[in-house]
DNA sequence: GTAGGAATTCCAGTGACTGGAAGGTCAAGG
DNA sequence: CCTTGACCTTCCAGTCACTGGAATTCCTAC
């Protein structure tokens, strides 16, 4: 298979798949005519990776979940591990992004959006304003 | 002011002041011995761009508001609708952190986390086995 | 004079691609 | 045989918002 195909059947751009070879994560063999030449199990790999991309896994643990699915001896932990350490990235992330929802909100509630210039949300952003006594 | 007392005063570490200076978000006089020197007014726009920076604005976004800020015939509709559009980033963020969580969740709740190798989070990953009939 | 701390510039690296240029390969059509 | 066009190749640059580090200069204190 050439590289058209398998972007097509894995999901991923040409580009993609050649920079994850770039950094080693497939290895295609090469055809006479330089052709990169993709055998099924490449095309599974790949696939592997844009599924756990779309889980949000780093190339990194891209890398690290390859290697223990190959790896017919692991530990079922390591996997959890991984996984639980996304999560709760994950869910870190979701908090902080709800904090920023939670302010950013309530100043723009508090915010006319009329064509006069006074506004909260700079207001806010321009820190507390010196007042007398 | 030398730099490294606006840092301490804006929360920003040198190296981004430096920075952004560099791509005109301020323009800080100089010294005759070539150090930056900078006024209220400086540090006051680089607490600008750091509490908007903190609630997640990108840094052409916080441009634009800076140059709202600055610009005393502005609608604060303006403010209000680049606001907006960053609320509705985030909110968009979140459902997809959501997505993903509920996903890994999931997986990580069915995978025992033992030694042995069965684990459902690389059997989704590896996507549907082929199977009979 | 010397030690230190702080300032300067400039270059490179981060993560995970993406865009684009310049050129090689292959199948079909005239 | 030649062209056209789609596809492939490599390589370089750019993204975003910094951050780290090297080499050098400046200022202050002892």
């Amino acid at each position: 298979m050439k590289i058209g195909d398998v972007a097509e059947a894995s999901g991923l751009s040409a580009k993609t798949i050649r920079y994850y070879e770039d950094i080693g994560l497939v290895r295609p063999l090469r055809g006479e005519n330089g052709y990169r030449a993709f055998v099924e199990t490449d095309v599974h790999k790949l696939r592997f990776l844009a599924r756990a991309r779309s889980l949000g896994f780093s190339i990194e643990e891209c890398r690290t979940l390859l290697s223990l699915y190959e790896d017919r001896s692991r530990a079922s932990a390591d996997v959890k591990a991984l996984a639980e350490a996304h999560l709760s990235r994950i869910d870190r992330k979701i908090a902080e992004l709800g904090g920023l929802r939670d302010t950013l909100g309530s100043l723009v509630a508090r915010c006319q959006g009329d064509e006069r210039p006074d506004c909260p949300i700079l207001d806010d952003l321009a820190g507390p304003k010196a007042a007398d006594g």
